[in-house]
Order: structure tokens, then C-alpha cells, then sequence
DNA sequence: AATGAATGAGGATTCATTCAT
DNA sequence: GATGAATGAATCCTCATTCAT
């Protein structure tokens, strides 16, 4: 029962199957007909609406950072001054639909992708260079010239923070992460920041 | 014309065959064929030896925390004082020999291993537990009852610091690394710390 | 919007897709998608037209046999005379239209079809029998009993040539083909002609 | 039971395999596991000793002319006089073992991957020259500056009783084809040659 | 009349693994 | 101790063909 305009739909459906699938096996080494089935249709029609496998993993990875991107800059524009919006960006990283550890999961494997794939660097890189260009931006007002390597280490932070909690998911990992974030960055802040 | 005792020999050179084959290509997806090949031998040798390419990547694995631990292990013999092995410990970690970019992709996958397979799990969180502990163990006198929750994001740091090696691996990436480590760790025990 | 009559034009544009897409390509090994799409239409259409991939290169075969037909069969009602008749039969096989690399090369992979289709291969006997009664009704006024073995010769004489025009495709092939053959039909006609 | 030394004996296991699933099936489209199978061996181990598809076919092809050398070669070397050479070399061309419908099929489709694959048509065409070199210098001295013109004709008039051979393979189809080459070879000389 | 949607049936290729030598 | 030989099982991808709209 063929109906039309089912592309949007279908590539959405693969995209999600991608990173469910991703975040279930825990491996890249998914094949395409997993991802299919699971998206309700048959690996040719896959092919038809990517192209290959390839193209598939880049759209889902590209969909988890169009999401993280898109809940940072929701959070931003509630937030009022600077610490505030960094609270904000922290918060949003570990919210409930970004931290789950099936999503997580895709995460890094996105990054093992990454070393491999050079789109997949790319991606990679943009959507670092932005989390720490928006750290930066909040951070200079208050700690100054310190602010760039604060950045460094609160990003490192983030992202040691996700790669831990493929080990050992506690229940509520992402209230707990959020708490480590934002100490390290109230004690950078009394350290550096200006009085 | 085959030797006696050559059993560790070769079981070592296919265990360093398996981590630069698998830093050199960023990927668990290395065949046995590759990395036998690197190591001098057919991949008929390396199945003899291992019995499967699954216990070849563990043997390769325990090697990268071995290394690790005892680096670990040989710096805190000489510190005198918590703080002293607390900055013993994270020197070791980021020393030159663990902090390849090479060794680095490898350790990266390694703990995408570990979402799969129970044995690499089991093998990561044993070295998890132990530099969790040692953290705790000299963050102890400093920090009293805080120790835990900075030993938590000490590690967390250390590993984001790793997994951005992988990204942008600048020239001295090690100590710059240590450099954030040790300065978190700094605004943490002047927060928490004992007067 | 569909248009009514398209039918016989649809059909027209399929079949000269076909002969140039194997003509581009060199082999029969081209997808329907691509004939359809060079001819400006889905594949479905094609399959709608036509009922399947072997059916539209019967008919593509089909033209390329009725043009070279018709072209002998035009030059022949000019002719007068039974060696006028032969070289009109000779400069039509090699006139322009019909020794263009694409034809010759779709013309070749027909050749290769008729070895698997029993249909192509009907059709291909047809002309080529169609050929050798027009040669032998022409050189038997004028070489007798040997008009036969004859006929064979120039037949074989005239698809070695086409043969050979897909490996070096001279600029003018066609004039010198023309003459390599009259050279030979010259021949024998001075050896077994009579007098 | 695995032996040393199979690698020659798979090989031209292979290739023959390939020549007669090609001769048998008429077609290019022949699948690795059809050959395979009909080698007596796994597909995987036909990869194994050949690295791909193309690769087969090429040596398959490779194996045809050098046979069809061979035989020229050998033919030559009996004969006395430029006049005894070129039928030599006609014969030889036509000879039971080159002629078989089988090669002649196999022989045909290599002329059309020749379209395709560059190194399938620098094969083809090395011995094409070589055909023709050898007609000229054997006929240079009896037919003097015709000699070029001569071979060409010589040499389309052989491949178009190739290409006839598929079609109406009669029984003895090669001996048929060598009167033609020689009654035409004759016709030439009698017009062309140094009295 | 026309097409997007959909799939089943292959086909080339890769690879871990086994076995006889 | 060491390896060439061999394969079954997968996996990506392509394509002719069908069907509802």
C-alpha cells in the first residue's frame, strides 16, 4: 500500500532505527537490514531513500547533534546573564533525552565514526567548536582571560561525563553529572573569576 | 624452521600488532589477517595462539591497562605526601607512553568494546575501581568527605581529556592535559580542602 | 498530465534510449532505470510500455535490423544492374547513420544476445539471410555456381569490419570499409567472374 | 585434505572454468559461484586466487590468446615461404582447438569487455597487432605495397568468420572458414602480387 | 497516462576459523 | 611450531518488477 510523500517518513524512521540500533548493540557493526527491520521496511528501500550505508550513519549522527543543538539554544534563550546561561548549556547536555544511554551509546560510537570518516569529523567538529564557543562567550565576562582554558576543561568534563555513563548508568546520571559540571565550574569561577 | 619458547614472543607480537593495528586504523573492524600480518606471522599462528580474534583484542586490552597501572603504580612508589600522589597519578596517566594518539584510538575502542563484551567490561571496570580508588585514598586527608564526589570528577576529566585526544591531538597534548587535571584539582581542594 | 496517443512516442524515445545507452556503455549490462531515465521517464513506464527488460531490447534490435533494412532496401531501388545492386548493398551497411560507433556497439551486444535469446537470435538470422539472398541473387549473373561461397565471404568480410570498428574507430571507417570490401567483391569477380 | 603447491592448479582450474562457463552460457553474466563451482572450489577461494571478478575474466581472456599465440607460433615455425606462412597462420587461427563453438563464444564476449575494460582491450588489441605484423611481413614480398591493405581485409574477413561461427556452427565449420580466407588470400595475390 | 513506493532475489566480496601437512 | 588451503556465513548493494495512487 504504497502512499505518497513517504520519504520524510521513511528516512526519519531509519535515522531513529540507526541510533536505537547503535545505542542497543553498542557497536557500529550494525547492518543495514538490522536497521531496516527495525524501521519497518526492507534493506533495498534503505538503499533507495541513503544511498549506502555510509550516507544512513551520517544522517542519524547528524539528527543526535541537530537534537543537542537544538535543546542548548532552547535553554539559552531562558537563561538571563552569563551564568545563568552557562547553567543552561550544562543542563540541557544531560537532559533526560540527550543523556539516555541509548543515546549515548550512538554518541560514541559517532565518535569512534569519527576517526575513521571524515564527514563524520567534520560534524564532529563543528558541533564541538560550538559548545565551546558558546562556554567562551559566557565564561570571559566572568573569569577573564582564564576563560578559554576553563572552557577546555569544563567541555573535557562533558564529554568524560558521557563517556561514563555507558559503564555504570545510574538512575539519575544526568542530575548527578549536571552537579559535577556545575561544581568544577563554581570552584573555576571562586578561583578565576572576578571579585 | 620453528623454535622452541617462542609462545610469549609471539603472543607479544601479536598483542602489539593488535593495538597499533587498531590505532592505526581507529576501528575495532581490524581482521586477523592484519594484524597477524604486522606481527610477522599467518593468521592460521594467531588463532593457534589466542583461539579467537575476541581473546586476541582482550589479551591487547589487558596489555594497554597493565601498562597503564603499573606506570601508575611505579609513580606513586616515589611520591611522598597525598598531594604529591595524587599529581603522580595523573602525570602517569598522560605520560608519553599512554598518551599516543595511537594508544589513545585504542583505548577509545577498547571501551566501545566493553558495551559488547562482558570479559572487556569486567577488565575496564577493574581499572576504573583501582584509579577510583587511589583518588579516593589520597583525596581522603585533603578533602574529607568529599573525596568521593572529586575523585568521581577527577576521573571524569581525565577520560574526557583522552577521548579529545583523539580529535585534536596538539603537540604536547600530555602536558597540557595535566596542566587542566592538576588545575581543577588545585580549585578543588582550596574549595573543599582542609584549612 | 498524461497525454493521449503517447504511446507510439514513448515507445520510439524507450528504443533509441536503448540503442544509445548500449551504445555509451558497451555492454548489455544497462539497467532499466537508466534507459528510462534517458529516454525521460520513470522505469514503472518503461515495464508499462514494453512488459519487461527483454522485450524493449527485442524492439531496440528490432529498429536497429529495420533502419539497416531499409537503408539496403532504398539503395537497391536505385541501382541498376547487378553490380551496381552489390555496391548500393555494400554503401548502405557502411553509410553513416548505420556505422556510427554507438550502433556498432549496440549492434555487437545484439550479436551477443542472440547467443541467449532464442528471439534475438530469429531475428538476427532473418536479416542476415536477407543479406545473403540479396548478395547471391546479385553475383549469380555474374559469377555463377560460385555465387554462393561468394556471398559468404563479402557476408563475413562485412562483419568482421563492423566488429573491428569498435576497437579502431577510424575517422572515415565507413569509406574505407566500403572499399576493403569492393576491393574483394573486385577480386572475385575477376576470379570466377564471367567474362 | 588441503594440499601444497594448489595455487597453479586452481588457477587453471579457474580459467578454464571460465572459458566453458562463458562458451557454455554465451553470456558475460556469469556469476563467480557458477565458475567457481564448475572449478570444482568455493567462490571465497576464487577470490582468494584471483582478488575479483575482473580478475578471472582477464586471465581467462589472457589464456585464450595465449593459446591461439601458441598455436600461430608453432604453425610458423614448419613453414617454408611467405606463401606456406600465411596459411599457416590462416589455419592455425581456424584450428579444431581455437574454433570450438565454446572458445568462440567466450572468445566473442571478451571482444565486448574489451569495450568496458581497458586492460581487457590492450590485451585484445596486442594481438591484433600481432596478427596483422605477421600478415604483412609474409605478404610484403608477395603483394609489395598492397601488403597493408591486404591484411586488413585478411584479418576482418577471419574475425567475421569468428563472428559467423556462433551463430551457424556447422560441423566442420573450420574448414570451410580456412577455404574462404585462402580463396580470398588467393584472389588477392593473383590481383595484387609480383608476377 | 504516469510515477513513487516497495521488495525479493541475487551477486560480489570479506573474514573468522578449521584442517592437513 | 607454522602455514597454505579451504569454506560457510555474512553483508552491502543492485535491479527488475509490481502496485496503489
Amino acid at each position: 500500500m504504497p502512499k505518497l510523500g513517504m520519504e520524510p517518513i521513511r528516512r526519519a524512521a531509519l535515522v531513529n532505527a540507526t541510533i536505537s540500533e547503535i545505542g542497543a548493540s553498542g557497536t557500529l557493526d550494525v547492518t543495514v537490514a538490522q536497521i531496516a527491520a527495525r524501521a519497518g521496511m526492507s534493506s533495498a528501500l534503505a538503499h533507495h531513500y541513503f544511498g549506502g550505508k555510509e550516507q544512513i550513519f551520517l544522517a542519524a549522527m547528524r539528527h543526535v547533534l541537530t537534537v543537542y543543538g537544538a535543546e542548548v539554544r532552547g535553554a539559552l534563550a531562558m537563561a538571563r546573564g552569563p551564568r545563568a546561561r552557562l547553567e543552561a548549556v550544562v543542563r540541557a547536555g544531560f537532559s533526560t533525552s540527550n543523556f539516555r544511554p541509548e543515546t549515548v551509546a550512538a554518541w560514541l560510537n559517532f565518535y569512534v565514526l569519527a576517526r575513521t570518516n571524515a564527514h563524520a569529523a567534520r560534524l564532529l567538529r563543528v558541533y564541538q567548536r560550538r559548545l565551546r564557543s558558546n562556554l567562551v562567550h559566557d565564561l570571559a565576562p566572568l573569569s577573564g582571560s582564564a576563560a578559554s582554558d576553563i572552557a577546555d576543561r569544563i567541555a573535557a568534563l562533558i564529554d568524560g561525563l558521557y563517556l561514563r555513563q555507558g559503564i555504570d548508568a545510574g538512575n539519575d546520571a544526568g542530575r548527578t553529572a549536571t552537579a559535577h559540571v556545575l561544581a568544577v565550574l563554581s570552584n573555576e569561577l571562586d578561583a578565576k573569576g572576578t571579585p
